[in-house]
DNA sequence: TGCTTACTTGTAATCATTTCAATTTTATTA
DNA sequence: TAATAAAATTGAAATGATTACAAGTAAGCA
C-alpha cells in the first residue's frame, strides 16, 4: 500500500528518466492522493505550488512513468483516464449511483483485461534470440 | 458463444426499443463479426449495404443496446471503444506486439473493473422503498 | 391510411490527449 | 564553476473519438 518515493527515484535513475522537479512533484502527488486522480486533478492539485506547470508535462510524465512500470493507467471512466501509483494487482470498483470508487459493494458488472504476448509473437521472439 | 438474434429482438421489444432497420443491421454485424469491432469497423462493414448509414446512428444504437444490457463496451484500447455482443463474464486479452485480441498467451498486466452500487447508495435506496 | 412518437442523419461542438517548435533545465565534463 | 549536449518543459495548435442538435424520416398503432 505504502510506496517508497526514495525507491521510486532510484527506479527513475535505473530507467534513465531524469529527476526533474515536475516529475518528482507528480509522483509525490500520486503518492499522497490515493484516489486514482485524473490529469485535471493532478494539474489543479499542483497548480498552487507550481503555477507554471503545463498539462502537457503531466501527460508526458505519466506516460514515461507508465512505460517504466511505475504507474498504472485506469480506464474505468469512459472519457477520462485515471492514474494509480499502486502497481500491485488489485481490482477497481465504481458506484453506478454516486460514481465514486469505493470498498464494500454490490457488483453488477465485472471486466477483466489482460495484456501480454501471444503465442505467435512469442515464437518470433525465440527466432530472434538464436 | 452463440447469440440468438431472435431472442435479442424480443428483448428489444421488451425494452421498448424500436426494431429499426439500422439497429438490426448493427446487431447482425456484431453477431457475425466476433472481433470486438470499433464503431469505425462497424461503419465500414455496413457501408456497402447501407450507404446512408450515419456514425451517429451507430453510436446511438450501441448506447441504447448497452443501456438495455444487450451489448458490452470494452475499454481495453486507450483511445477507441470496442463492442461485444457476448455479455457473459469473460476476460479480454491484447497482445503487446501484434496488438490483436487472441487466445493462449503470456500475461504481463491484468486489470479488473467492477461496477455496482456502494453501501451508502444501497442504504438510500432502501429508504426510498419504504 | 394517417398520426404520434421515436429514430436517423449530417453538421457542428466538445473535450481529452497528442504534436510541435521554441525555450529552459538537467546531467556531465573540463 | 562554466561550457556543453541531450532531454524536458511549455503553451498553442492539431487531432480524433464521441456527443449535441435540429430537421427530415420511419416505426408502430389504430
Ligand atoms: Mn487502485
Ligand atoms: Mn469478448
Ligand atoms: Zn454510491
Ligand atoms: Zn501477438
Amino acid at each position: 500500500m505504502k510506496t517508497n518515493l526514495e525507491g521510486i527515484t532510484n527506479k527513475l535513475k535505473d530507467n534513465n528518466i531524469r529527476l526533474s522537479h515536475q516529475r518528482l512533484k507528480v509522483l509525490e502527488y500520486l503518492d499522497r492522493h490515493r484516489i486514482h486522480p485524473t490529469v485535471e486533478q493532478i494539474y489543479h492539485g499542483l497548480n498552487e505550488e507550481i503555477p507554471t506547470l503545463s498539462k502537457t508535462t503531466i501527460y508526458n510524465t505519466l506516460n514515461k512513468l507508465i512505460e517504466a512500470g511505475l504507474v498504472k493507467v485506469i480506464t474505468i471512466e469512459d472519457n477520462e483516464a485515471r492514474y494509480d501509483i499502486n502497481t500491485d494487482f488489485h481490482g477497481h470498483f465504481k458506484c453506478r449511483t454516486c460514481e465514486k470508487g469505493l470498498d464494500g459493494f454490490r457488483i453488477y458488472t465485472r471486466d477483466m483485461y489482460f495484456s501480454g504476448i501471444c503465442p505467435r509473437c512469442s515464437e518470433q521472439e525465440k527466432c530472434k534470440d538464436s
